[in-house]
DNA sequence: CGTTTTATATTGATATATCAATTATATTTG
DNA sequence: CAAATATAATTGATATATCAATATAAAACG
């Protein structure tokens, strides 16, 4: 009764799921873009929808510290990715801008990660998708009580 | 038609989920063992059912790379839960040995971690959780073609 | 045998993860 | 308004992730 090993549970399933779609990401990325990480990709896809984003959203956005997203938007200013300013009615926030450099390289980068998405779910149908959303939510619900 | 941003999509949850998870399970094992990773405790746990395993092989089980493992192995050494030494049948291989004190703390995250996986699967039906496992089965199988 | 190929693990370089402590600015409150 | 509190982001320390290059040993092959 539950006296499973951790390999043999449904949660290493979900960490190996997603380790491998991950792999495959990286793996397609890399061929049309050289320098740039799979959470660096969705940085820019993030601030696409919506730039006037604090770093604490963003963080929180992508399941990371803010730490983190320091240092990650740091290496992105470097490489011309993006473009970092004072705000001005808080001056605690920065503006986060996307360059040109950074533009083209989300018009490369949307159809791959398109495409990473299609083949992952490929073969499932729309019921399992939404029962598999389901599912999970519930498990993200019973982890954050 | 399938151009849906990241954060929209079931994928986007699954990343979610296995973060929340390991979120609420290292805080947990923190609780009992201080100096601990929810990384380490699973190669103690995976040692401790079959310790005739190579480091590639335990690589493999947890998802990372052969040069994180080398690392966590060194510093596992280093905290006094692993011994290792050299393989005699293979000079390339190590037998990793769990110590007195990886033992006594096996004991103590044991229940800590059957808890976790309890709280995190809470309200779950055995269908539905047969479901996620087909469903991710699906997805990594995919993923590594 | 010796040479080539393969397997196992390490090391270096760089990116990210995470916690705790800190800095700087905003907001709340007495 | 000044002091206390809260928020946003950074920094330091340490662990892990990942790739490429390397070292060493074992296996395969001619």
């Amino acid at each position: 009764m539950n006296n499973k090993n951790p390999t043999a549970t449904v949660l290493y399933l979900i960490e190996h799921a997603i380790k491998e779609y991950r792999k495959i990401s990286q793996r397609n990325i890399s061929k049309i873009v050289k320098d740039i990480t799979i959470d660096q990709c969705l940085v820019l896809i993030i601030l696409n929808k919506d730039d006037k984003i604090s770093q604490n959203e963003l963080a929180n956005l992508v399941f990371k510290d803010n730490a983190s997203i320091t240092r990650m938007i740091e290496l992105m200013v470097k490489k011309d990715y993006l473009n970092r300013t004072i705000h001005q009615e808080d001056r605690r926030k920065f503006n986060l801008e996307i360059t040109e450099k950074g533009k083209k390289t989300l018009e490369l980068i949307n159809p791959v990660a398109k495409l990473n998405r299609k083949t992952a779910l490929n073969g499932l149908s729309l019921e399992e998708i939404n029962l598999l959303e389901k599912t999970l939510n519930k498990i993200i619900t019973n982890c954050k009580i």
